[in-house]
DNA sequence: CATAATTGTTCCTATTTCGAGAACGGTGTC
DNA sequence: GACACCGTTCTCGAAATAGGAACAATTATG
């Protein structure tokens, strides 16, 4: 309707509605016909039709004059989780870094230019809430996270200015990384020591450290992360210690990876 | 496909196939074009035009040539159970449970005739995998769980015959209840004592015991449950302490959302 | 208590979109 | 180096969808 001025048009219209309606229940958390037509600029009967057809795939259960999105989306988001090469892989070991440092442990990877979390481990120490059972927040931008930052630096070079041209270098807090130029030299630096620091980069007060996990074949798969607060975070546990541990489970995951890709890849 | 002879056809054809889609992808880990067309009987260029669609709107993730399911559900699935009133007031009253009995305490509601869990949490002496990382089992019959018999009872007569025609009463132990008199026979039994029991009815030397949670207005909503191995829950721990924290656990759920339900809604 | 205003649902037809086969370009294999 | 296989693109006829309007059911309102 709108903007599709670039991409080629072997895409269909009908699905990239029914995906704009799923995403509008999420974000609405429910609504009605009328609710969601407005909402969306489209016809009530054609929403309608959406709905019921997302209602009859058990995608959608209706309450009431209410539709929300049916516990389905659990059951898949777990399932593509279970699934992922890098939780069958790396789950336990995240568990470690986390038992090990006392803080957060994150597992992630990048998916359509955006970091996207498979795992998330509360240390000990950790502060804040509960992350897995809480409210997930939305995806974080590569270029202001540790992990993100690793994952970035080991990407093709063409993927990469793929990803920065199309999500830019949005600033979080002062010490946000919004030029090119020093993104280029930072990554070079994380390519040389073997993991990226993320520090006060995304939100204040707190930093983090993350090392890359790459494939058999060299690509970058995501990458492992430790974030805790500057206070505790800091002199040489943060320096070396973190480092090295962080650095240590993402070559135990690497070699798990390995040993596990024996069989043929079809 | 083949079984929705009653429904109105208001649906959208091209919207249940991208449903199809979903559930392939799921279902097979990921799949390339053409293992996708043979798999749905569709012409590899539609799937392809269905898989770049939903690529386009992150819901799909191509890994080469490999299509499989994006992050995007796991953080879907998320926020569809940090959305649900039940987990919201009832999350911490269902790890509570599991403390107090040890055992395994579950949350869930009905959703298309099935049980759909929404929280799951390992007591102290549960045995088996961690439920919330390790794959999801597919949803279960209602007519073989405790919790699933206690939202049963607690229907509108004329949906309990709906989804017992259209769901059927699979068996699944020797116990399973596969007569439509028997099931009315026992639900009535449970509305007299507020609580349900499974003893052995889905899973042999597995028994359970559930009880419902309704809205203010009376309308059930849920249901929580604590199963076990009959090894442990035997004797007066089965037949008074487990149904006495599970009826009381249902009933502090109720209030608090009774509580919530009172003051201005957001 | 009756009327008005919403909301969800259904119906219908023109119009747009989708579907299928064939062809293209790229990759791996024998 | 030729062949087979896969993903992608193209084109046009065929079929599905979008939208307006009417209907039913529920709720708000005077």
């Amino acid at each position: 309707m709108a903007d599709t001025p670039d991409s080629s048009r072997r895409t269909l219209e009908t699905v990239s509605r029914a995906c704009d309606i799923i995403k509008a229940l999420e974000q609405l958390n429910g609504a009605g016909v009328t609710e969601l037509a407005n909402h969306l600029d489209l016809s009530k009967s054609s929403t309608h039709s959406y709905l019921a057809t997302l209602q009859e795939k058990q995608l959608v259960v209706k309450n009431g004059n209410t539709y929300s999105l049916s516990l389905e989306f659990l059951y898949l988001g777990k399932t593509v989780r279970y699934q992922h090469i890098l939780f069958q892989h790396g789950k336990d070991q995240t568990e470690e870094l986390a038992e090990e440092t006392g803080e957060f442990a994150h597992l992630m990877c990048e998916q359509h230019g955006l970091e996207r979390n498979i795992y998330k481990v509360m240390g000990p120490n950790a502060i804040g809430n509960e992350y897995h059972t809480s409210k997930e927040q939305n995806p974080d931008y590569l270029h202001f996270t540790s992990a993100g930052k690793a994952v970035l630096a080991h990407l093709p070079e063409e993927r990469l200015h793929e990803i920065v041209n199309r999500q830019g270098l949005i600033s979080k807090t002062p010490n946000t990384i919004t030029d090119i130029d020093t993104l280029n030299a930072e990554l070079a630096t994380i390519r040389e020591q073997g993991y990226a620091v993320n520090d006060e980069e995304e939100i204040r007060g707190i930093r983090a450290v993350g090392a890359p996990i790459c494939s058999p074949e060299g690509m970058v798969l995501g990458a492992v992360s430790v974030s805790g607060p500057t206070s505790r975070l800091s002199g040489e546990f943060y320096a070396e210690t973190v480092p090295e541990k962080v650095v240590e489970s993402a070559n135990i995951i690497e070699a798990n990876i390995n040993m596990s890709t024996k069989k043929s890849q079809f």
